[in-house]
This record gives C-alpha cells, sequence and structure tokens, in this order.
DNA sequence: ATACACACGTGACGC
DNA sequence: TGCGTCACGTGTGTA
C-alpha cells in the first residue's frame, strides 16, 4: 500500500486539477476495492455454475457462461416447442374425442395425418382413474386389419351417427358393433371395424 | 506514456527487484490492455444475451447472468421433467392398450399407421414382458349399484362359464352382456350386472 | 525466463 | 458537490 500523498493544491491557473484530500482519497481506495472484491465474488460465484469449466480465467469463464446460456436459451426453446407440440397434440385429440360428444360440429378435416396413435394417446388422464370428468373414454385396439374401438361416454344421442361418420371418413366397414348401457347414464360402445 | 526507464539490474543481494527492459514492459501494457478489451467485449455480449437488463454496469450484468442462468437451468430441468413424463405417460398409454401390431399385414385401411408401430415396438421390447400374456384386460365401473365389466381376452371358451361363475358368486344378475370377435385372435367382452 | 492472469492504486467521466 | 463506475499502467505470482 504505498501513499504517494501527492498533496498538489492547484491554483486557478490553466490547467488545474483539484487534488481530492487524504481521506478522500482513501475512500475511493476502499470503495474501489470493495468493488473489485464484490466483482471477483460475482466471476466465482457464475463460474460456480457453469458446468464443465476447465479454465478459470475471467475471461474463459466469461466465454462459456455466454455459450453455456446460449445454449440454455436454445434447449429451452426447443423444449417448449416439443411441449408445446406435445400438448398441440393433445389438445386435437381431445377435439376428436369431443367432436363426437358436441354438437358444435367444427371443421374437422384433419382425416390425413392423425393416425391411430392419437386416438391411443386421447385416453391419457392421470393414471389413477377415478376422474369420472374426462369422458368419453376412448380406446383403439388394432390387429391386422382390423380396428376395434371402445368409446364410454354418456348418454348422448347423436354419439352413435358421429362415431359412424368418424369411421366412415376412415373408409372402414362396421363389422360388429355393441351398446351398452349403464345405470341409465353411461354407455358403452364396441365396434370393430376393417 | 511514461517512460521512467529505472533500469535497475540488482545484484544478488537481499530485496533486489528485477526490472524488465522497455520493450518488455511495452509489451506488458499492450497484452494487458488487449486482456481488457477482449474481457469488455464479453461484457458486452453478455449483457446482449441477458434480458431485461436494467443497469449495465458489469456488477449488474454479472449478477443478473447468474440470476438468469440459474432461472434458465431450473426451467431446463422442469420442461425435460414434463417431457419425461409426457412421454412416460404415452408409452404406458401404448402399453395399456397393448394393440398388437403384426408387421406383415400392413393393409393401409386404417391410415397410415407408422407411429403406432413404432411406439408398439419401443414399448414392447422394453422389459421382458412376454407381450400376449398379459391377456385378459379387466376393467370394472361401478355406477350406482351397477358393475360394468369388460374383459379383452383371447378366444378361450371357458372365460365366459367362468366369468359368470364368478359374478354369480358375488350374487349379481346380469342386465346386459356382449362378447364381440376380433379377428378371429381375440374378444371383448362387456358385461353389466347388478 | 517467456507468457499469462490477477489485483491494486489512480485519474477521469457522469449523474 | 460527492458518489459510483470505468480503464489504465503496474507489480507480482504462477505455469
Amino acid at each position: 500500500m504505498s501513499q504517494p500523498s501527492k498533496t498538489k493544491q492547484a491554483v486557478s491557473s490553466g490547467g488545474a486539477k483539484r487534488k481530492r484530500q487524504p481521506s478522500q482519497v482513501q475512500d475511493h481506495i476502499i470503495a474501489e476495492r470493495k468493488r473489485r472484491e464484490l466483482l471477483s465474488q460475482l466471476f466465482i460465484s457464475l463460474s460456480a455454475i457453469v458446468p464443465g469449466l476447465k479454465k478459470i480465467d475471467k475471461t474463459s469463464v466469461l466465454g462459456e457462461a455466454i455459450k453455456h446460456m446460449k445454449e440454455l436459451q436454445e434447449k429451452v426453446k426447443v423444449l417448449e416447442s416439443v411441449i408445446a407440440k406435445r400438448t398441440m397434440e393433445s389438445v386435437v385429440l381431445v377435439k376428436k374425442s369431443k367432436l363426437m360428444v358436441d354438437e358444435g360440429s367444427s371443421d374437422n378435416n384433419v382425416s390425413s395425418s392423425t393416425t391411430v396413435d392419437d386416438y391411443c394417446r386421447s385416453s391419457n388422464n392421470d393414471d389413477g382413474d377415478s376422474s369420472s370428468d374426462s369422458l368419453p373414454e376412448v380406446e383403439v385396439k388394432i390387429l391386422g386389419n382390423s380396428l376395434l374401438l371402445r368409446v364410454y361416454c354418456g348418454q348422448q344421442k347423436d354419439i352413435l351417427v358421429k362415431l359412424f361418420a368418424e369411421i366412415d371418413k376412415h373408409h372402414l366397414s362396421i363389422t360388429n358393433f355393441s351398446v351398452i348401457p349403464f345405470e341409465n347414464l353411461a354407455q358403452d360402445i364396441t365396434i370393430v371395424a376393417k
């Protein structure tokens, strides 16, 4: 710690520069020291959360932090898009299931790309059952070129025509069919088509 | 640019300090300058990718960068777990609806079912679960004092009598009954009793 | 010893 | 005016 103590009290002439008093200089030193210490600690904290850090240079830490941050942002973007796509599929599914129930009859020209696995996913809820509000339950099985469709739903009257329309839209012919009422509240529909 | 030119060639005695030659001092200055410039640029780059930055202090930039990086990592973690859960559900679902697709008859009546094949394959060679041994699938729903029993199984002839015996054992009377064959290999039995 | 990295004190600029 | 921030040159330690 050198204290040059250049107490230069300039006169009022040309290139004069006011010198601070020693106490202020000391304050300045202390403040700067504190600032540096804070910065160093931040660097340490940063290097702690950046994974796979070979060098602990400030430059390396900053560079790797930037790189990793960009990767993270890109990753978040991708993951969010994946989730969005997933939920989108789910929504499409629910929509497809709902169109059997609702009389809204929205435009359903999605018959090209939606495959049977979509139907399978449509009955996805939590593993525990117990939530009877998510009717109808739809289940699809495939064996050879036959398709078994089972629908458990409430007692809407128009659900059968919608189901048949949907089946017909996929150019399937029904080979077996059964509808069983359940306590005047629900019904279990089983269809085999090929 | 001051050149003190303190060429102090110390002797080998006590507190001697070797002084560099002027060119080396200059190199040192230049090198340090370059290092600082690089660091500043890194700070700028960092502040560019950290969103919502009010202050552009070095400390603030570092602090916000750390904060944001932690948030990103946590977000990635959550999103990945969500996706894992989603795909898990998907696999469980497909597994639950054990549709068995034989790769031979890919007659495409049932619209393109390639994704179904994929899912089935990926879920079938899972653990050593003998695929068709988990039949029959049994599902029971209870509504009021009625009971809906659905059995999906192979074409055993004795399963019906066993089912009826079981139902009779619980003093239930069958009010509705349906058995639907499925491709000469399986059958879907639906019973309502009360 | 060459090269790099760091912390320090210090002058300067802006609010 | 003072307080906070920055960049600079420099000394020192380490590989």
